[in-house]
DNA sequence: CTGCAAATCAACATAAACCAACATATCCTT
DNA sequence: AAGGATATGTTGGTTTATGTTGATTTGCAG
């Protein structure tokens, strides 16, 4: 292994964890802490990562953001959970993706796809598929809003009311048995629904942590939706009433 | 088996597994590491794989675009400009930045101001400013091209012409005495005028190497803006024609 | 504040990878 | 078949990456 792919190595490693210490790195790479220290040097020179004594950890930048804590919680789950939605997607499909943590990590799964036209709200989402020239990438909206830097005013619907797309994939804040998918925001449920009625095909990506929670509002009925893609499966009244709607539910597993 | 052929099978192993090192060809090929190290001369001539010592890999996508290339052209010279049109722009201020290279380095240089508000074209410089909660940002377009992640579409004409701002902040390709300020598109040019009709004062971001040269484009006269800030300040000719049409020249020294 | 342990850094040694130059083999043309 | 051009192998010196050792710094408990 050369120093070039330890590098990157060590740059998911801090992505993902958000910190890791020389010592693991070394073990992990099967390298000496001195190595790692000098591959450390031109990530932490490029901004990319920040040396503390004892660890190499994010930038702060990242980390302040309440979205990037998000980005943090749960990664796993939702690190699976975006592989199966990604498995789902062709090169060539039309998609809308809806700003969420759950949406970012579906848009890094799909990085490798060709030829996809993807319709977001979030300028992280834009600028993580924008950058393949296959692809067609257009972000809606104008006004963003500071925590996840997405946009939900008017132009944002107006931009999604444009296009007809073959996969919605839509982030969560709940599902509930009687409620359905549910959000925090009045603009994101009426921003959601947009989303789902201009798609053929509604994707709802929710780790299990969303399972048998309320939230403010209520985006739709589980009939308005196709798949719930999760890293576990439901049970129980929220199962049931997932059968019931006939929604296709999806798990790394299956 | 003839150097061509070896050079496809390169080409292939390395696209498959990412990296391959000089001895595993020579191994896999029959061939001694001396022969391998000379095929690989014309593929990383063409752009096809990198080298790093003790291995081959494939180029990084992202770093190989041409916006990348241009990031990392003359890193100091727009460090060093960015961080004089920072000390131009006072917390609370709103401002217009303009795709490219240039202007990233200026976003990157306004993250610890605070209250701005902004509005940008390009997505990247968007989440850059955008998470910082006392800014308020506006993103202008909807169709992204992928070269740099920005707008030029109608859309973002729209959103720009919606507002009335203190500074708006342009990149360009060339600045010429007679012809003015120059870009390759005329789209971007159509878009930069925009700008400059909304804007109370005028700043161009351009190092050194963009001066006496000509592009495709004529975007303004030397008249329509208020300051150029550049790495080095210009002579002969263009220092006149911007001394005449009032430009103020500023640059890390003065 | 002091002392200790862990982490870091600096300097050197070694091995691996690299490059340049020359020697040899192979191919192609006439 | 001869001769030139090209490709490959070989050799030796140069650079780079990594590991090792010991000195220095840092964080923290008492």
């Amino acid at each position: 292994m050369h120093a070039t792919k330890r590098e990157t190595e060590i740059l998911n490693t801090v992505r993902l964890k958000g910190s890791v210490t020389t010592m693991e790195l070394a073990e992990m790479l099967g390298v000496t802490d001195q190595t790692i220290r000098r591959n450390v040097i031109p990530l932490v020179e490029r901004g990319l990562v920040k040396k503390v004594h004892g660890a190499i950890v994010a930038p702060d930048r990242l980390l302040e953001a309440p979205f990037h804590r998000r980005m943090l919680e749960n990664q796993d789950a939702k690190q699976n959970l975006a592989t199966v939605v990604a498995a789902t997607i062709a090169d060539g499909d039309s998609i809308m993706l809806d700003a969420g943590s759950t949406t970012s990590y579906v848009a890094q799964a799909l990085v490798d796809k060709k030829n996809l036209t993807v319709i977001t709200n979030s300028a992280q989402i834009a600028s993580t598929l924008a950058p393949n020239p296959t692809n067609k990438v257009y972000f809606a909206g104008s006004e963003l809003r500071s925590d996840d830097s997405a946009a939900f005013d008017a132009q944002a619907l107006k931009t999604f009311n444009q296009f007809d797309v073959q996969y919605a994939i839509l982030s969560a804040t709940a599902l509930h048995a009687q409620r359905g998918i549910m959000v925090q925001k009045a603009h994101e449920a009426e921003l959601s629904r947009m989303l789902i009625s201009r798609a053929s095909h509604v994707i709802v990506a929710a780790d299990s942590t969303k399972f048998d929670r309320k939230s403010l509002i209520s985006v739709c009925e589980f009939s308005d939706i196709q798949t719930l893609v999760s890293n576990e499966a439901p049970i129980g009244e929220l199962a049931e009433a997932l059968e019931t709607n006939n929604v296709f539910v999806s798990t790394p597993n299956t």
